[in-house]
DNA sequence: CTGACATATTAGGTAAATACTAATAAGATT
DNA sequence: AATCTTATTAGTATTTACCTAATATGTCAG
């Protein structure tokens, strides 16, 4: 438990940029991570080395995929921030605010923890955004 | 709103400790601070540069004390803590791992989004520690 | 197949945050 | 005054996070 390896927000941003892309067709350039994140590509690419020396992704002539580990782990970022957002929500914050603040803190909290949250308070099917809660984990 | 200044996980945990000593009779030395978060004085001196940079902290000969920003933040960040704390564990999450969690964003969250919550749970005195849960600002 | 253009990579530089050791300065205490 | 404890300075290293400029590698039109 909470053996998660640790991740910068930047590290998050990419993994996530990378998530939201794999059902694509085309496999995200380093170009498109760079527009997404408003990043030069050298730096882009700094970013992604250091995620593949943590494992989550792997590079070969200019494409990047995420690993099963980032897969796993991308899922439990996203799973944290809708989380973490309902129940800001349902405890009065604004919507907006939720989102931006559990960005902050989606990568920071192990997921086994905001797992027991999402128990308590009900396995509620979405987020205050509308967007499905799944339990990933077999 | 929203508008505090950033500071770092280190730089929080030496207001903390600057902020719990502070009705103590002699002032917090440079080696006590080294002693309670286990960094050389070199490293305590420079957070504490940086602290004062951002106008939490004002240094004289060997004595370091907290500004009425440095003051109000760490009382913000204490708040922070026990409301966050607070709203865990009425959520499922054990103390232990909730203190751990609420050590990490505390200092990343604006008082004002956190002050809501506060109301909306219904003012609790007492965090799950036992510790008072004030409301500092006028 | 060959330029031209787009994209990726390398090289090299800067800055802030986080640490350290070793040396020096300043205070306090005996 | 000598000693011991603190504080400070100087110098070094690593990680993260950026950049520009140069080079390499594709790719695509003709």
């Amino acid at each position: 438990m909470s053996d998660e390896i640790r991740i910068t927000k930047k590290e998050r941003d990419a993994l996530i940029i990378l998530g939201n892309h794999i059902d694509e067709e085309f496999p995200v350039r380093l170009v498109d991570i760079s527009d997404e994140m408003s990043l030069k590509p050298p730096t882009i690419l700094n970013l992604l080395k250091r995620l593949e020396d943590k494992g989550y992704v792997e590079r070969e002539k200019g494409m990047t995929v995420l690993t099963k580990s980032g897969i796993s782990r991308y899922r439990e970022i996203v799973e944290n921030h809708r989380i973490l957002e309902t129940l800001m929500v349902k405890n009065g914050m604004d919507l907006d605010r939720a989102c931006l603040i559990s960005e902050n803190i989606d990568f920071l909290i192990d997921h086994e923890s905001i797992d027991n949250i999402f128990e308590k308070i009900g396995k509620p099917s979405k987020c205050p955004h509308g967007r499905k809660i799944e339990q990933f984990h077999e």
